[in-house]
DNA sequence: GAGTGGTCTAGACCACACT
DNA sequence: GTGTGGTCTAGACCACTCA
C-alpha cells in the first residue's frame, strides 16, 4: 500500500493488513484499499464516468492481491460510487444515465411507463439560509443559499411542486439562465459543472393539505391531499449540500418504494 | 454438490461449475448453492432463529471449496435472509427482532424515538377476494381470504389504520383470539405458527383525504390529509402473500426512506 | 489475441465467542 | 482450546469486449 507508512519490511505476506500507523483501531486491509479510492474520488482525480485502473494495476499500486483490491471496489460497486461491466472494465459511477434516475426519482405513472417529462424553473434567486435550512445542511444560519423553485409536469401534467436549498459556496455559479437551458437530470449538472456529486439521500414524507401556491402552480383544488417530500442530499464523506421539499400530486401517480 | 449428478468425474477441481444436467443455462458455482440453500429455507429444513451448518460444513457437503459456500452466503445475508454472527456461525434471519422491525415499519416520530406502541383488532373474518386483491395475490377471484382490520396507537394516539388480506388456505387457523393475544410483530406470528415468513415487500404509496372510517378510527377531521400505503408482501419465490392498505396520519410522524 | 472483470480453489492467519 | 466467521494471498481458468 502507498501512503501507509507500515508493515515494517515483513517478508511474510501473511502479515496481512493491520497496517497500523496512521489508524487507530483496526481497520481490514480491503476497507484502507477502500478509504484510499474513495479519496481519489473525492478529490476528482477519477471523475464521473471515466474508467479507472484495473483490478491488477490497482493491487500492483496498493501492493496488495487483486482479491483486496476486488473486495474494496465490490462495497463501492454496492454503494453505486462505481460501475463494473465485464470485459471493459470499472466506471466511475455518474448520474448522467437512465440508471441513476430511478434512485432519486420515485414518483411513478400508476399506468404504464413511458411518459414525456416537462421541466420549468418558477425562481432562482440567492438568500440567506433560514435557521432550519442551515441547520439541515451543516451552515451558520444566515449563510448564503441558492434558492430553487420549480415545476415539473408528466405528459403536460403539472405534477410535481419542487423548493432546493444549495450551499452559496458551492454553487457560486449557477444561474437560471444555465438552469433553464439544461437539458437532463439537475443531479447531472451538478456533477458535471459544479464537481458536487450526489451519493446519497435520506427522504421524509407526509400528507399534506393543497396551499394556494400550490392551487396556482399544480392546478389542483384547495387542500386537495398531496404527498410532501423532505429531502436531504449527501455528497462524498456524509456531507449535506441540497435540501429538497417537493409536493407531489398523486391522483395518477404514486411514491414507489421497496422493503428489502 | 450433492443433488447435482455431473462434474462427470473430472478430477480437475478448477473444471468449476456449469454443472449442466439441471440447468439449461449457464450459472455459477455459488449461486447453485446458493438456491440448494434457499431450498433448505424455504422447505423449513432450516428454521427461522436457527443455526445452519458451518462454512466449512456445507463446503464439505456440497464439495466445494469454502469460499464458494461463502459468497452464496454472502449475498443470501444481503438480501436478509441470513444473519452472521462472527464466532457464533450463521443464522436463519427472524421477525423477532428489533432490527427486523424497522425494515417494514417504515413510520417514524417526528420528534425522538421511544415511544409505546399500541395495536387493536377491529376486526377479522373471511371472505371472497375482491378482483383487485385477488389479482395482486395471484389467486382467482373470489377464493377464501382472511381479511383484518386494525389500529395502532403511539404514545396512545391513533396513528396507523391499516386493512389486510391474506390468502385464506395458509392461514386456516388464524383467528381473532390468536391474534389479539399474540405480543409482538405480526409477521413474527405469521412465520412461527404459519410457517410463512415475508422477506420481501413493495409499496406503492399515495396522499388520501380521511374518510367517515378514518374519522372515527383514527379521531382525524373529515377531508384531513392520510398517507396511502399500499403494500404487497411476498415470501420465497417471489409468491405475494399479503396485501396490505393503510392509512397513516402523519402530523406527528413521517415516512422515513433511505435513498443509498 | 490481449485485457478486463467474474468465478473457483487451497491454504493461511486473525478476531471473536463459547466452554 | 476449539470452532466459527472474517481477511488475505496466489494462482488458475472462464466470459466478455474490442481491436
Amino acid at each position: 500500500m502507498s501512503s501507509i507508512p507500515s508493515n515494517p519490511a515483513s517478508s511474510d505476506p501473511a502479515s496481512q493488513g493491520a497496517a497500523s500507523g496512521t489508524s487507530p483501531t483496526f481497520s481490514p486491509l480491503y476497507k484502507q484499499i477502500k478509504a484510499l479510492i474513495m479519496q481519489r474520488l473525492q478529490s476528482g482525480e477519477w471523475k464521473p464516468g471515466e474508467l479507472i485502473p484495473s483490478e491488477v494495476e490497482l493491487g500492483n499500486r496498493f501492493k496488495v492481491s487483486q482479491g483486496t483490491v476486488r473486495k474494496a471496489i465490490d462495497e463501492l460497486a454496492a454503494e453505486n460510487l462505481l460501475v463494473r461491466r465485464q470485459g471493459k472494465g470499472t466506471f466511475v459511477a455518474t448520474h448522467h444515465e437512465a440508471r441513476s434516475q430511478f434512485r432519486f426519482l420515485r414518483l411513478m405513472p400508476d399506468s404504464e411507463q413511458p411518459q414525456t417529462i416537462d421541466k420549468k424553473i418558477i425562481e432562482l434567486k440567492r438568500l440567506r439560509a433560514p435557521a432550519e435550512i442551515a441547520r439541515l445542511l451543516g451552515m451558520k444560519s444566515g449563510d448564503s443559499v441558492v434558492f430553487v423553485k420549480r415545476v415539473m409536469s408528466f405528459d403536460g401534467v403539472p405534477t410535481i411542486l419542487e423548493e432546493l436549498w444549495l450551499p452559496g459556496a458551492l454553487f457560486k455559479a449557477l444561474t437560471l439562465e444555465r438552469l433553464v437551458e439544461y437539458k437532463g437530470p439537475m443531479y447531472g449538472l451538478f456533477e458535471t459543472e459544479f464537481g458536487t456529486r450526489m451519493i446519497r439521500a435520506s427522504e421524509q414524507i407526509r400528507a399534506a393539505a393543497a396551499d394556494d401556491e400550490a392551487v396556482e402552480l399544480l392546478g389542483v383544488e384547495k387542500l386537495s391531499p398531496l404527498l410532501c417530500v423532505e429531502r436531504v442530499s449527501f455528497t462524498y464523506g456524509d456531507k449535506p449540500v441540497e435540501v429538497r421539499r417537493g409536493l407531489y400530486v398523486t391522483s395518477r401517480h404514486h411514491y414507489q418504494n421497496e422493503l428489502s
